[in-house]
DNA sequence: GCCGTTTTCGGCCCGACTGTTTTCAGTCG
């Protein structure tokens, strides 16, 4: 049982607690145990096996737990279930429905799904119902096409230059004081839901006409004085607020989130005899800040939260301790540790790789691309690769502005040993290994495969360490505790692939692997020239998991990288 | 149902917009 299936039993409750009417604070607390049995990095077996406390959940909620863990389910969900139908908390998901629609359509009709919902819209037949008219019928009807449609969350790295745009053009054609993305998309989470921007103009009417007709929307939601919101042609929700300067800070907070970071921050206030809003921090009806986020920070006594820590995962004790790390940053990143060339799948020859990498502004670039039995990725026989050795040593004797290291994303082969021998490794300055084939394998010999690589002393990191793809792929079952135990004591780095279907490692798992002092290559695996502009997503990444300068190698110049990466050879 | 710098009971974050109302409930973020 995965520390997901524990969550997702706990969300449905709360779901079903919320139809029946309950507590909201209880159905809060039901919530708030899912995310953070949800964020945990490590296996909640183990972690209550430890004997060790998971915030939000109590007495009550652990002994729910324990039986979820040996049971497989939960006497208490089991007996909800059997009061309210499944069926009826799919309507919760749609768009305009709360429980209290969801509730009253349910006991007219005992409508348990989406098409014979759909029906009696059309019908008409919603509209009869109490406290409900056309326009909200109508509602109905278009949040269950939106559902239908697919309204999953989608990849930070496709939504982000959306937003960037849409930025762009308010900018343009407004009169703008200050502009933010907020939201997910600014805590930089892998996958976001919709975008917020927050806008501070002089004419707010104006922002808010051109905002609801920028050439990508679809739909217009709601257009009010200080809030508006549009879905796009593509179905994704944007959101835009436009607020006083002097509340841009408390605003930009508020509209960061997370919610749970929120809630945190207000519970924080209160207890200092304060309160905070989207408008300030108040004391009793006075307003005593707010223009900056810095403000508010300071407020609690607090110093300056970066957004991608906002989770409530420990950011606001660590920040009270004066704990908080000084996350890596984009400017500090001198290198991309993972690109395909054209002597494998990618499209680029070593001359346009370093070019481009130039003009992302970094000093060096690993092209690493795959090995010999990968056939299907045009993988190098050892021939090629020493071909590619020496373009690439007359590329670095005739170049100085832009260092490129030879590289090898060698293919650990299903009995753990590596697709070319040591001796040809040797002569790469820098070796990434990964597993592409035998994805159904158990989880010890996927787990064994690994800790193979990581022995052999040529070896500096693991690419994409839990094969997983946003939507696409589950992580194979790995034992990640081994594997971070054996990179440690091997000085073994991993990888956190920064294409924005892969981000693996991923924050959590990061952070994770941060506390045994082990160290990270940040990779594009990049095979065609633009996705080395998703090299940011790794760096988000990376600060999501808490990681500092000294954790990633990306923050080394040539000479410092090429010296540590020797130094891993001459272990042996 | 959780939790403690108003601590073992009594709190628990808060405001905007919509739609159906005629002062507010529901939903959302």
């Amino acid at each position: 049982m995965r520390n997901q299936d524990v969550a997702r039993i706990f969300y449905k409750i709360a779901d079903m607690l919320e139809i029946k009417g309950d507590n909201p604070f209880r159905i809060r607390a039901y919530r708030r145990a899912a995310q953070n049995i949800e964020n945990l990095a490590e296996d909640i077996t183990k972690v209550i096996n430890q004997g060790r406390k998971i915030p939000g959940i109590g007495q009550d909620l652990m002994q729910k737990v324990k039986e979820i863990l040996q049971t497989g389910t939960l006497q208490m969900y089991e007996e909800l279930k059997t009061e309210i139908s499944p069926g009826l908390l799919d309507l919760l998901a749609i768009p305009g429905v709360g429980p209290r629609t969801a509730q009253i359509i349910y006991e007219h009709y005992g409508v348990k799904d989406l098409d014979t919902l759909e029906r009696l819209c059309l019908e008409h037949k919603i509209q009869q119902l109490p406290g409900i008219k056309a326009k909200t019928e109508k509602n109905i009807l278009k949040g269950i096409q939106l559902i239908k449609k697919g309204r999953e969350r989608r990849p930070l790295g496709l939504i982000l230059p959306l937003a960037e745009e849409i930025i762009a053009i308010l900018k343009k054609k407004c009169p703008v004081d200050r502009i933010d993305i907020a939201g997910s998309v600014r805590r930089c989470r892998e996958t976001v839901k919709d975008i917020d921007i927050l806008i501070c103009s002089s004419s707010p009417g104006q922002v808010m006409d051109v905002f609801t007709t920028l050439p990508m929307v679809g739909d217009v939601i709601a257009r009010g004085k200080t809030k508006s919101s549009i879905r796009t042609q593509d179905g994704l929700q944007v959101d835009l607020r436009v607020v006083e300067k002097d509340c841009y800070g408390a605003a930009l907070c508020y509209f960061t989130g997370s919610k749970a970071h929120n809630i945190r921050m207000r519970e924080l206030a209160l207890k200092k005899g304060l309160k905070i809003n989207e408008y300030g921090i108040f004391k009793g009806n006075k307003r005593i800040g707010g223009k900056e986020e810095e403000e508010v920070f300071k407020a609690m006594d607090l110093p300056y939260i970066p957004p991608e820590l906002r989770e409530d995962r420990g950011e606001i004790e660590a920040a009270m301790e004066g704990k908080l790390p000084q996350l890596v940053t984009m400017e500090e990143i001198k290198g991309d540790l993972h690109v395909h060339s054209k002597y494998s799948d990618g499209a680029g020859t070593i001359a346009a790789i370093a070019e481009k990498a130039k003009k992302i502004g970094l000093e060096w670039v690993a092209i690493c691309d795959h090995s010999r039995s990968l056939k299907v990725a045009g993988g190098l026989s050892i021939e090629d690769l020493k071909r590619k050795r020496q373009e690439i040593d007359a590329f670095n004797r005739t170049h100085a502005d832009i260092k490129l290291l030879c590289g090898t994303e060698v293919d650990i082969l299903n009995d753990g040993s590596l697709d070319y021998p040591d001796e040809v490794l040797k002569l790469m300055d820098f070796v990434v290994a990964a597993i592409h084939t035998g994805f159904k394998q158990s989880e010890a010999t996927l787990t064994n495969r690994i800790i193979k690589a990581m022995e052999n002393p040529y070896v500096h990191s693991i690419a994409h360490p839990t094969g997983r793809i946003i939507g696409e792929r589950e992580a194979y079952p790995l034992n990640l505790d081994e594997i971070f135990v054996k990179a440690s004591a091997t000085g073994t780095c991993l990888e956190i692939n920064a294409y924005y279907k892969r981000l693996d490692l991923n924050d959590t798992l990061s952070q994770a692997a941060k506390k045994h002092g082990i160290k990270f290559t940040i990779g594009t695996d990049a095979h065609i020239l633009d996705q080395m502009e998703f090299l940011r997503l790794g760096v988000f990444v990376a600060r999501r998991g808490w990681l500092e300068k000294g954790d990633v190698i990306n923050t080394m110049s040539y000479q410092e990288i090429m010296a540590f990466l020797c130094k891993r050879k001459t272990i042996k």
